[in-house]
DNA sequence: ACAATCCTTTGACAATTATCAAAAACTAAA
DNA sequence: TTTAGTTTTTGATAATTGTCAAAGGATTGT
């Protein structure tokens, strides 16, 4: 029985034999990087997933000269520069750490062969792309119609950390907003 | 080697055996349904996926009295209320036909059934998961910082077709704006 | 502690998009 | 074909959000 986070966070998608967990532990590998730290530079292919253990992550990219952060990534949760991931090709977004972090990462080669000669893990790898669906479509549904004050308010209910955290200008372009909006939004309580 | 169009579109994502394919052909069940036919109505469980042989689904929820068209499927492509299907849970969005379709589905649980069966199979269902994060996604990004004209042109070049097919006002909500706006951004060509 | 820088807020104004209303165009049934 | 109904377009106006500029706060390194 293996303990390390990222085993444990996928135990709770699918249960694991112990030769799974361990071929599968075998292939992580921890990192700590300190803030400003770039994981995935722009145009460039993602070649890992990042667990983190503890820290922040943010995945940006650029549109018309404007830094627009995609996503947000705290303890718990993964980090990835999703499209070029799976795709395996190069990708506008770059994914850099806003904290110093503990990450475990596991390559898209080694999750591969780990798919072929594990069942099990095959089927981790479902359910989290899964998992990922459901936490884009999330995404994009607050994005179809909700004003920039309802998407203030979901993110306080739901990630109110990340307002703490990350710097407002990226929480904003992160909702959809300008900082100026965001910054309006917060004033209106 | 099985002749079916939802076989066949699989196929491309992953090599099948004949074993795998069969199994996967018997849970297949052929449906044919006229305009308007509600595939999956709002707050109950989306137990099957669709495979759009000819025709056309939209997927839809109503939000503050409004009708908000959220996917539009056509030929080759799936119809599903994806969180449900995927949680197995009662969700808001409601599946139905805006043309006369043929379609081929399987259940949640013959999948599931499948899933352990056949390795191959998994390996399938976790490519189709991956795709249909990369189309989630895209959507996404188009609402993040795209303009009302911006989106309308994308649609204009990836899915033409909808705009002839599909009533401009579901166009419209699919797009993130009001008939009146699509009605413009149209205008200025 | 202090400067230098960066981030956030505030204000004035502009652009985009929504809303409401009515006219025009299209569709379908008798 | 004509009519009744629906959808789309157009117009006037309002609300929301963005842009630009400047001031106020916070942070970092020396």
């Amino acid at each position: 029985m293996v303990r390390n986070p990222f085993i444990e966070t996928v135990r709770q998608f699918t249960p694991l034999s112990p030769t799974s967990e361990s071929a599968l532990f075998s292939e992580l590998h921890r990192l700590e990087f300190g803030k400003g730290h770039v994981l995935v530079p722009p145009d460039t292919i993602c070649r890992s997933i990042y667990f983190i253990e503890t820290g922040l992550t943010r995945t940006f990219y650029y549109k018309d000269g404007k830094d627009i952060t995609d996503w947000l990534s705290a303890e718990g949760q993964f980090a990835v520069s999703i499209s070029s991931f799976i795709t395996q090709q190069p990708d506008r977004r770059s994914v850099e750490l806003l904290e110093p972090s503990v990450l475990w990462s596991i390559s898209h080669s080694a999750l591969e062969k780990l798919y072929q000669q594990h069942h099990e893990l095959e089927r981790m790898g479902r359910l989290l792309a899964n998992y990922g669906l459901l936490l884009v479509q999330q995404r994009f549904d607050e994005l179809h119609f909700a004003t920039a004050l309802e998407r203030y308010r979901t993110l306080m209910t739901q990630n109110p950390t990340f307002v703490q955290r990350v710097p407002l200008s990226m929480v904003a372009s992160y909702l959809g907003m300008t900082p100026e909006t965001l910054s309006r939004m917060r004033a209106q309580i």
